[in-house]
DNA sequence: CACTCTCGGTGACTTAGTCACTGAGAGTGT
DNA sequence: ACACTCTCAGTGACTAAGTCACCGAGAGTG
């Protein structure tokens, strides 16, 4: 039994892309359960760095919106639809009905909380212990698709750094020929090469 | 009701200061309550570095065990003892009969886990988004001795640097006069000063 | 076709991290 | 007392990363 099984009571509501849902310093009214889409989840500094914490995935709820709720705490950071969202929205005490009633829905929330924990803590990690050539590597890895349409800046924000020393490594990749930059997207040529950075 | 009420079944049990309690990759066995001492939890990388991810302190669970335990997945990280400690374990299967039936219980490792996400995030903001001299700033600040004692290569490992990069900033503090030095420990001099950095 | 905005490139500089080595003190055993 | 070893800190030389200020190319708009 999914977490969107628990959620279907409540209206499936559109969300266009771009939009920014939570600012830092918001209160949190409902609980929500993204459908469809992305959301990125992001602090920004006083100089205008950002840096990525998550992005809630379809099926999942917002871990940071729980524990806001649970906790009677504001929003610590910044929430925007990286595309068009679907999300359905539950109202707290309903929350609280399930988490009392349903050992299912707990179950559920508890393995949102728990893989969340352990993706924060690879993040860490990774600012502290990894080189940026590193993080940069496995980063362009990861992506599902080649080319993909990303900005040095949106890379510079998902790995902690800045996007002068993105545009850097990744002109660098591009003469050694691991990759072909155009603007706002990069086609890797050689994975292989991008492996062993790691 | 404190989280240690459900531990009183389970007998203290002293762990003494510096014992290794658990490796990366160790399989979890028990829940463990902290009731006095400290442990810290972190990670070491290939190349002897090391980022303390957490403490546990008394009256708390550890949340990367109970996530590991709940997931059946292995330890991601190290854990040591910072002092002596007094600990009482609890099994898997009574744990999970707790989460079960007592709605008190599930309140109190929520809040753990809610607590531990928050102090996580607040991690990655100061890696990405602060400067080294502001980490180390707020660190010394929060000591509750004075003089601390405390070597550069913890400080180091605290606030996520390398233990030559903490000895040259405190030495220039101590040249400021903000500060004295001495093998293994530190004297804050002037607190405003640091507070100015921040 | 001018205007504006986003995206990326670059040089010069500062800050942080690494590597290799040094020496001072503390503790141990003989 | 003395040598031995270990931990802790200091330092120079270097590399990596981040910052600042600026430029120019291309895309989109009216």
């Amino acid at each position: 039994m999914s977490l969107e099984h628990y959620f279907s009571d409540y209206p499936v509501q559109q969300v266009p892309a771009g939009t920014q849902i939570l600012h830092q310093g918001d209160e949190c009214q409902n609980y929500f359960l993204l459908v469809a889409g992305s959301v990125k989840i992001f602090e920004r500094s006083a100089n205008g760095r950002e840096v990525v914490l998550y992005h809630v995935a379809p099926g999942k709820i917002c871990v940071l919106t729980t524990t806001c709720l649970l906790g009677d705490k504001r929003f610590p950071a910044e929430a925007v639809a990286e595309s068009a969202l679907s999300v359905r929205m539950m109202p707290k005490h309903r929350f609280d009905e399930l988490m009392e009633n349903s050992a299912q829905f707990r179950r559920q929330v508890f393995d949102n909380f728990s893989q969340r924990i352990g993706s924060l803590i690879e993040t860490i990690e990774k600012l502290a212990l990894e080189t940026l050539e590193q993080r940069l590597a496995k980063y362009l890895l990861l992506q599902p698709f080649n080319p993909m349409q990303v900005t040095h800046q949106e890379i510079a924000s998902e790995i902690g750094s800045a996007r002068e020393v993105v545009s850097r490594h990744l002109k660098r990749f591009e003469a050694q020929g691991w990759l072909k930059l155009d603007r706002g997207s990069i086609e890797l040529l050689d994975r292989t090469a991008l492996h062993h950075l790691i």
